[in-house]
DNA sequence: GGTTGACCTGGAGCGCACTCCAGGTGGAAG
DNA sequence: CTTCCACCTGGAGTGCGCTCCAGGTCAACC
């Protein structure tokens, strides 16, 4: 039963200390657990939890969508099929930025091209 | 020379008029010519230049940083170098964002495999 | 020539996702 | 024991990139 200041999640996640604060206030991240005086002390799971915010937030997730996520999460081993529609529905979306963005990449690559042809 | 009204860039570039008038207000967009009525008429070059603003939105360069890129074209022939290296720079953070997002993507799905297994 | 609708301006407002601040408590090192 | 630093709370503020609005002008079609 390892548990994380606030200080080691900082770390090891990369989120902000205001950020951790933020999320657990708005819902992403259930109640911490807090020692005798308040302080947070996160638990394997919140890490493991952090893990995949931080992997649905960098894949361009909005907040509200994660907070449904989570809240499946919470609910129940009954709402698995409806996490593996969301995070298909996502992963779509994903594959649909990775497109776009190889494509834009191109037309930068040429651009590039073109102006050392000019030079 | 053939000209466009506002209603046709909206079609073809996709951006808001409103985002239009903003991008020139910041000077994003170069001061687009008006008819006597003062409505704007946009050229050939200006689509072909929302078409970059476009491609280089789309990969996440901030507009500050379009707005140097604005300034080194309007400067001349001369800044083709900077243009370049502006550009090159951009292209590795492109890279890394699509190298990211298919690593997430690889959590992601194996997320989804997980979550199928327990079905 | 009337009406509709595209367009104009300057400026305020918005949504997202944090980020910062004031004012305070608790714990740990020397 | 004191000093310092991590941490706490509620709430205000920030930065980005638009987006909306009021109040007005033109123009084009019937």
């Amino acid at each position: 039963m390892t548990v994380y200041t606030p200080a080691e999640v900082v770390e090891e996640t990369g989120f902000s200390l205001d950020t951790l604060r933020y999320y657990e206030k708005i819902g992403l991240l259930a109640p911490v657990d807090r020692n005798a005086a308040g302080q947070r002390r996160f638990s394997e799971d919140d890490l493991g939890w952090l893990g995949t915010i931080r992997c649905l937030r960098d894949t361009g997730m909005p907040i509200a969508q994660m907070l449904r996520f989570a809240e499946l999460v919470r609910a129940g081993d009954h709402t698995i099929p409806d996490r593996i529609a969301l995070l298909e529905e996502h992963d779509i979306r994903v594959r649909g930025q990775i497109d776009n963005l190889i494509e834009r990449q191109r037309y930068i690559q040429h651009k590039i091209s073109y102006y050392r042809s000019v030079l």
